[in-house]
DNA sequence: AATGAATGAGCGTTCATTCAT
DNA sequence: TATGAATGAACGCTCATTCAT
């Protein structure tokens, strides 16, 4: 009965609604690409009228906001669990990489992320949300490093952490849903493992 | 001297006019993004009219094409000239690094590269002209790396020319332009360096 | 004390909130004019939900025949203040010029009559009311008339009195709030006098 | 031949349509009021599609102006007439009155005088223009009053041609079109001669 | 008495495209 | 080549109103 409790704030069917109309763009968004996004598709999709869209979310903006707040939580969600547990930090590593590159092979992260991208470059709410995303990415791996070689500086677990991030993030447009690569997932993973620890082993990192 | 018959003359008042287009339709992509994009703002940019838009180009897919073409042959010369002179091959595989991490920098780079990576995921034929690009790209790599370590199979270069690429594109969205951590780009050079450098001299690549 | 029945007691909860929302809509029309008067606005300036201003109001006519009525019945009570009292003819006539005139300077009256001078054109409801109103507001000045001069006809008494109301009704939007003649307001008093003055004593009024 | 000589301006067509535009708007305007007036309702009554009224008054305050440059010449033309010719000064008077007050009997006037004086409240655009309409016809009042009596003030003269040309307007909500009152249009100008007369040959008007 | 949910029409505006000039 | 004229669909959004809760 979260806030529910009072005469105020939304009924539960609105908030059921609220929900079906993010699920309802975020398909739209992988379906068309933003540029093809529209308030009227997405109503269209959720079986609701123009209006009563915007009663839910006032804005496209607010529209976009909710599908981004949506959309990151679950990444989140990810990288807690990636980080729990008690494991053997290569073996961890091993473990991150694995389910971060194979994650870039489904439909909706392969479409979405070039969007988030692409908006990211032209709205600073965007910009905003996608970089506390990756920072949180990142501090799942600088622990991992961290333990694995005790003796790298702060900054080198930086760099080190941006460049392993960076570098798998870039394998989306290859490795993706339906992209050419896909069949080399694998491989990539393997790349990537034995690239990535033979940098943090070796210390060979710039300060 | 408005004769336009003819192969002859470096810039037909036509072709001239072509490029006016292309590249101020280039410039709206950069500072809008493709989700703004629209050929009225095209033609405002270039100082004529919608009509006469349309008659150099007569749909927008049309324009994009030739916005492509022109986009991706300034990067297919790079890569021609980055895979020729007489350099040994680990030298090489630094200039080339150097080179298009560094262009990752360029406000041009940054922009454009999300755009068409999210085209690419909702329009073939664009699709198809980067993959083109991206193959071109590789093959310089493959060259290369071909040359550090001859014992690779041609397999096994495949994948590490594929792995480096995608790696390095992935910093376009960290180092890129205004971006958060542009002035690690030296680093990042380094780490690509030394990292790939590492796969392709032990051979510990998939095969 | 929810009570709300009988016609006892002088503020029930209904009736207070009318008042509120009736005020809001007053303030909303002065501020924005009727062409961007709408209920959604009326409910935001009233603090109340849409659903709840329609449940006072039925209808958008509903609320504009309630205002109507707010605002009108305010000058009717003017005017029986003015009809009050015993005072010498043109001592009165002086007095009701000199309170008509000024109040042309309040903002509310200055921004208010405009519209409804407009809606009158267009809404038969809104004309009966405001002919109602300046019927009320003649009468008053054909009494005083009347007294000034006991000779006139009841056709010339009708006939001044509408010459004399008409003329200063026109002066709303030259002396009105933050209008540019403003300064005048006492000027024009005294010239409304000293013309109406000699049309009454002077007995040149057509028949 | 005006500004279409060369390869720019507007087409002939295209004025003949803009004409036609304005028209349909003021119909309009007439017909409902500025708070029903829409660019629907203009383009359906000019029988085109939006999209071409949109080509010609890119936005809607772009028609408004149109309309009340339209409006608003049509008055100076006949101000203009009003202060030609040789008269003597008294007759003139009287044939200005005649001809003001006989104009808000028109439908045209009625109708439209209201929603400007409205509009102007809420729009500075609209303010200026009709001011300077106001100035212009004062200034014709101006020149009779001076010649009728020249020992006035050129204060005294400004202040009661303000008076009349206020007094004047006021009664269009009277005696306009379908309104109550006009019947009485021939005694209200015989009163305003008289009065107007009165105060202009007395001097007894404030300094 | 009051909320939020929902509708369907309408708003001003932008768009890609076609066509006459 | 180049313009302006014209279309028809779509856009994000506001509106008055109805209704379930």
């Amino acid at each position: 009965m979260p806030n529910n409790s009072g005469a105020r704030g939304p009924y539960k069917s609105g908030l059921k609604k609220q929900k079906l109309i993010i699920e309802s763009a975020v398909d739209l968004l992988i379906d068309e690409g933003y540029h093809n996004f529209s308030l009227r598709k997405v109503s269209q999709r959720a079986g609701i009228s123009g209006g009563n869209l915007q009663h839910h979310f006032k804005t496209k903006e607010d529209l976009l906001e909710a599908m981004l707040d949506s959309l990151i939580s679950v990444y989140l969600e990810t990288f807690k669990a990636l980080s729990e547990g008690q494991i053997p930090p290569k073996e961890r590593l091993r473990k991150i990489l694995e389910h971060v590159i194979l994650d870039l092979n489904s439909k909706s992260t392969t479409l979405i992320f070039p969007e988030l991208w692409s908006l990211s470059n032209h709205d600073k709410r965007v910009s905003k949300s996608v970089d506390k995303m990756y920072e949180r990415y990142r501090a799942v791996l600088k622990d991992c490093v961290a333990k694995i070689n005790p003796k790298l500086s702060t900054l080198q677990i930086e760099k080190v952490a941006l460049f392993m991030s960076a570098s798998i993030e870039g394998h989306t447009i290859f490795i993706g849903y339906k992209r050419n690569w896909t069949h080399h997932t694998k491989s990539i993973i393997e790349m990537a493992y034995t690239s990535f620890l033979f940098l943090i082993e070796s210390g060979n990192i710039p300060e």
